[in-house]
DNA sequence: TAGATTTACGCTATCGTTTTTCCAAAACCG
DNA sequence: CGGTTTTGGAAAAACGATAGCGTAAATCTA
C-alpha cells in the first residue's frame, strides 16, 4: 500500500505548519485570518496531489465519526430496505454515512451490534429495535447519543419516534371490509408484543367491535422460521373457519405466505376469502386479483427519521427534545377486497334453488 | 456527553501500563507472558466499568479499519439487498462491518463514493459498479487494496469478480420457450453496455440464431426515470411486433413493467405471449400466472464474494491474485411459459374452421 | 555465585488531525 | 516614537490505542 499523504507531508512540502492548512482545508481560513496567497497555495498543491484527509485521525480528535448507526430487522425486507434507501440519500447529501445492520429481532444480536457501533463512535442511532434493549438504549440517551426510533418503539422508554398510525390502518382497513359486504372478518398476524403489531391489532378488534361483529385472530408464532410452516398454519387457520370472508394480513410477510395458502388451498379472491396487506408492496398491484393494502409512507418516515436526528446532531438542546411523530397510512383499495355485492345477489339466488 | 474511560484511565486506576491493558484486551497474554493474576485483574475491571475499546483510535493506530465499503446500484433492489444482506452477516461473523452505498449508477456519484470510502481507510471493496470508474479501481488497486467485483465487471480491468453464468441464462430460456413451442421469441433489455447486460443479451441471440430464427430485440433507454415510460415503451414494442409469442425480460424491472404492459394490452400469459424474466423474484410463483425465471444463486454469490474478500485481506499475496468465478444460474420452469402445444392445436382447429 | 535467560511488564514514539496557546512582525495611534 | 492591536502563522498538546524496544526482577545454569 501506497503511503498516503498526511497533512504534514504537505506543510514541509510548502513550508508551512500543518496548522495552517488545517485551517485552510476546514475553511477556516477568513476566521483564522490566512492570507490569500497561502490559502491558494495550500488549495493548489491538494489538489495536484490529490490529498485526502484521514477521516480516521478526524475522527479521533474530535469525537466524532460523521457515522449514523442504524438497525433494521432485516435489510432485504423491502419496507426496510425502502427506508434505508431514504435515508442513505438523505443522510450523504449531509455528510454523513450509514452503517447498517439487521437485527433479526434477535436481542443479543442487537446488544453486541449496539456494543460494535459505540466502538466506532457513531454519532446517531436509528433503530427498529427489538424488545429487551431498552437499557442499552437508556446508556446511549444517558450519553447524549441521538437515537432515533420508527416502525416501533418501546414503551417503557421516551424516546423520539418516528411510526405510522397503524391502529387507523387497520381499522380503515375493516370498514373497507365492512362496506364491501364482508362481514367475517378474520386477522392473522404474528405473536408479538412489538407496538407496531399490537396497535394493527387493537385497530383490527375496535373496528370489528364497533360494528358488534366478533374477532377473529390467529396469531402465529413469531420465529416460526419456515415460509413453509407460515403457510401451512395459515391453511389449517382458514379451514377451521369456514366462515370466514375476508382476511386482513398484519405483515407483507403474512400476507404473502397468506397468499399462497390461499391458493393452494384453490379458493378464490375475493370470492370465497378477501385479502387485505398491511404494508404494501410493488408487486401486489401486479397479482391476480391486485391485493388491496394498508400503504406505509416510506418516503415520508425516512424523511422525517433523518430530519429529526439531523437536529438532534446539529443541536445539543434539540436532542433533549423527545417527540414521537405518527405518519398517516393509506389504503390502496385494489381488487382483492372488490365489493361482495354482485357474488352476494349470485350466492342467493344459488342458495333459494337449493333451499326450494 | 459522559467521559468515556480510556485505556490510560483503566492502567491508572489498576497501577499497571497502558501496555500490559492493551495486551490483555487483545489476547496477547499468552504471547507477552501476563501473569494470569494481571489478566484476571484487568479483564474484571474492564467487565465492571464496562469499557469499550475505542476503534477509531485503533484504526489509526494500525491502519485498519475492519470496514468493507459495499457499492451497489440500489440497497432496496431485492437482487442487491438480498445478497447484501448476505454479506453482511458473513462479514460480521468475521468482526468486519460493511458500509453500504447506492451508486445510482451514476459514475459521478459512485467517484465521490469511492473517495469517501478512501478518507475513512476502508479496509476492501465489493462492487457493483457502473462504468467510467476504472481509473479509481485501477488505483485501489495500485495501492493494494483488495477490490471484489459482483454482478457485472469491467472488461479493462484485470480485477477479482464473482459473476454469474448470464450467457447460459439467456440461453436456457430461449432454448426452454422454444421446446415449449414458442418461435417468436423477442427480448427485452437496457440500452446498456454493462457486461451482465451484454452477456444475456449474446446468450439469447445465440440461441435464438442456433434455432434459425431471427432476433426481435428491444433495447429500452437506461435511465427512463418512471416506470410509466417504460411500461409504454413495451407496449409499443408488443403492438409493432404482432408475431412475438414470448418474450424475455433482461432484468427484473423490465419483467415488473413488462407484466403490467401485458396486462394493460388485455393479453394473455402464456397464452398470447409467454413470459420469462431474468433474476427471480420470491413473488414470481404468486402471480397469476406464476412467472418462469432465470434465477440467480443469492445466496452463492454473497459467499464466494465475502470468502475471496477475507482471503485477499488476510493475506498479501493472495490478494494478488485475481480470479473470476461464474456460478450457474437456475431457470425456475413456472407457467407463463406452459407448452403452448394445446393452444396450437385449438388455434389450428378454429383455424381450418375459419378457412373451411 | 556470576552470568545467562526468562518472566512480566513499562516507556515512549506514533498514527493524522484539531485546537489552544503563543509569538513575531507589521500596522496603527495619539 | 513608545505602546497597543492586528495580522499571519507556528508550536505543542491532545485524541486513544498499539508496537517496538527496554529493563528490572526472578529463575536458571554451570
Amino acid at each position: 500500500m501506497k503511503k498516503k499523504i498526511s497533512i504534514h507531508d504537505i506543510a514541509k512540502e510548502l513550508n508551512l505548519s500543518a496548522t495552517t492548512i488545517s485551517f485552510v482545508l476546514n475553511g477556516k481560513g477568513d476566521e483564522k485570518k490566512i492570507s490569500e496567497d497561502v490559502r491558494r497555495k495550500v488549495s493548489d498543491y491538494i489538489k495536484k496531489v490529490g490529498y485526502q484527509p484521514n477521516m480516521i485521525a478526524k475522527s479521533l480528535r474530535t469525537g466524532k465519526s460523521n457515522i449514523i448507526g442504524m438497525l433494521v430487522e432485516d435489510i432485504s425486507d423491502p419496507f426496510f430496505s425502502g427506508i434505508s434507501r431514504g435515508i442513505e440519500a438523505i443522510a450523504y447529501n449531509h455528510k454523513y454515512k450509514i452503517f447498517f445492520a439487521s437485527t433479526e429481532n434477535d436481542t443479543e444480536k442487537t446488544k453486541v451490534l449496539i456494543k460494535l457501533f459505540r466502538e466506532r463512535q457513531v454519532d446517531g442511532y436509528i433503530m427498529a429495535p427489538p424488545s429487551g434493549v431498552e437499557d442499552e438504549i437508556k446508556a446511549l440517551m444517558d450519553d447524549n447519543v441521538p437515537v432515533i426510533l420508527f416502525d416501533r418503539y418501546l414503551p417503557s422508554l421516551n424516546t423520539s419516534t418516528v411510526i405510522i398510525d397503524n391502529y387507523s390502518g387497520s381499522y380503515q382497513a375493516v370498514k373497507h371490509l365492512l362496506e364491501n359486504g364482508y362481514s367475517n372478518i378474520a386477522f392473522i398476524t404474528l405473536n408479538s408484543e412489538q407496538t407496531q403489531m399490537h396497535a394493527r391489532l387493537q385497530g383490527y378488534i375496535k373496528a370489528v367491535e364497533d360494528s358488534l361483529c366478533d374477532p377473529i385472530v390467529a396469531r402465529l408464532p413469531y420465529k416460526s422460521g419456515y415460509q413453509a410452516g407460515t403457510e401451512k398454519l395459515i391453511q389449517e387457520f382458514i379451514k377451521e373457519h369456514e366462515k370466514v370472508d375476508a382476511i386482513i394480513f398484519a405483515t407483507n410477510y403474512l400476507a404473502i405466505n397468506g397468499l399462497k395458502a390461499i391458493r393452494d388451498l384453490g379458493l378464490a379472491i375475493p370470492g370465497d376469502i378477501a385479502v387485505i396487506g398491511f404494508d404494501d408492496n410493488t408487486h401486489f398491484n401486479l397479482f391476480s386479483p391486485s391485493i388491496t393494502a394498508v400503504a406505509q409512507p416510506i418516503e415520508e418516515i425516512a424523511q422525517e427519521v433523518v430530519q429529526q436526528l439531523l437536529n438532534a446532531l446539529s443541536d445539543e438542546r434539540e436532542s433533549k427534545k423527545r417527540r414521537t411523530v405518527t405518519l398517516p397510512v393509506k389504503l390502496i383499495v385494489r381488487d382483492s377486497s372488490f365489493p361482495k355485492v354482485k357474488k352476494e345477489i349470485v350466492h342467493t339466488a344459488s342458495s333459494i334453488m337449493k333451499n326450494s
